[in-house]
DNA sequence: CTCCTTAATAGTCATGTTGACTATAAAGGT
DNA sequence: ACCTTTATAGTCAACATGACTATTAAGGAG
């Protein structure tokens, strides 16, 4: 940290990426938003931008979801964002240096956003039909995926993607969506009932459902953040 | 990412920091060096240095890592790097903006590093001792301390802190000397040995011991990089 | 208003894994 | 020879899991 001055070289820019989640219609979307500008103008890509001279990454990720999102302050203020890696490829971008701080949010169905900001257009994608992103976003996004299946397994995240009150079969399709795999109904249920602190029972009456069958019992999320011992997935499918 | 000039506002500069651990007589240890220049001019730091302009930010790990501990090049080449988090805070540099991606390593015991690059001195320092570092290197270090006892649970990185062929003991304590906690023998021994691909026997006589007690069997590691089911620590001791 | 379908919930049972132990084997030291 | 030390083998109960079956409570069709 002492032989190079930093006034030597061409500096770097700094941004963040966003690879925001939520469960839709039974399938895994990510929240992407469509190029206004070259390189990459009219390609799809992560939503993100520059950090600021006197914010951190962080900051930057929140402020950059709210922008293009057109979520509240306080919503974004209030939901899980997790650094996932860096992405520092000395040619990632094609027109500077730039690296990237890439995070994570898992957030539950929400009205489409509206494509605020500088985004063209931000719109929700299923995750199979998101391929071909700007930069190296694919392998940002692929990464997160990765990522957010491990963390399920033994962490209470999967109740980020439930509004406030949900249904243990709302939560199970959660696992369901991006594990990509079916699980046991009853033994789920006696899982998550049985691990301290991971969901609540709410009382009162269960939800106007609209569906067919009998109507299911509403939970919220638990004090806990982690799961012992594990909610492994099916199959050693791991990495 | 379209609306922000980068010429507009004062750069970043990119570094990485590494917490590099290995164990020694029974006790966690990190690679600290002490360092030569304002600020925190002969404080203890984490090795690490700045990304030069054609380099990712892991080329820029091991090169530090080669420089500041006079390993060689293949064994640094070889050598488990994983990228922990990036730090970002606009303060955490007195001088400038710098982004610090800190990248975490695990060495079997070695000879002492010699002091090599820009670094006053380095050596390893029981992780009880490593407090007061410069910069934010106290977080950074804490943080990868978490990462990589959580790592333990469920991938085969211990045999990263070991010699290539080992016993069962020594891998014992590697967990032991990490998580801190004592763990039983022979459950220890039945986990590793009934999980497909952490570790396979050597061939041939015990090593030379030395000490007193039956001669142990020798292993090197596995094919696995994961431990399906994971290998938990002893209560809800997690985050 | 009955029967059928659907989904939630309750429970069973065999299997697998873990934690806490006891027992034996093979080395060095006195 | 004995004692100490460490490695290795094996036992047993508690617990968690996977694969099931059964019951309950809703909506819809005749």
């Amino acid at each position: 940290m002492q032989d190079y001055d930093p006034g030597a070289f061409p500096p770097f820019a700094v941004t963040v990426d966003l690879a925001v989640f939520t469960v839709r219609e039974g399938r895994l979307h990510v929240l992407l938003v469509e190029r206004g500008e070259d390189p990459f103008k009219g390609a799809w890509a992560l939503p993100g931008g520059f950090v600021r001279p006197r914010e951190s990454a962080g900051q930057a990720a929140r402020r950059e979801l709210a922008e293009e999102t057109g979520l509240s302050g306080e919503t974004v203020a209030d939901l899980h964002l997790e650094q996932l890696r860096t992405y520092s490829d000395p040619d990632r971008d094609p027109r500077m240096r730039v690296v990237s701080v890439a995070y994570t949010a898992l957030l539950p169905d929400l009205p489409e956003p509206r494509g605020g900001g500088d985004a063209a257009q931000a719109q929700w994608t299923p995750l199979t039909a998101a391929v071909l992103l700007a930069f190296d976003h694919d392998r940002i996004l692929a990464d997160a995926h990765d990522r957010i299946g491990a963390k399920l397994e033994y962490t209470c995240l999967a109740t980020s993607f439930c509004p406030p009150e949900f249904t243990l079969g709302e939560l199970q399709q959660v696992y369901e969506t991006v594990w990509g795999v079916d699980l046991d109904r009853p033994n789920f249920r006696r899982k998550v009932l049985t691990t301290p602190g991971f969901v609540e029972a709410v009382e009162g009456p269960p939800r106007r459902t609209g569906g067919r069958g009998k109507p299911a019992a509403l939970y919220r999320a638990g004090t806990a953040s982690a799961l012992h011992p594990p909610l492994l997935r099916p199959e050693g499918r791991h990495a």
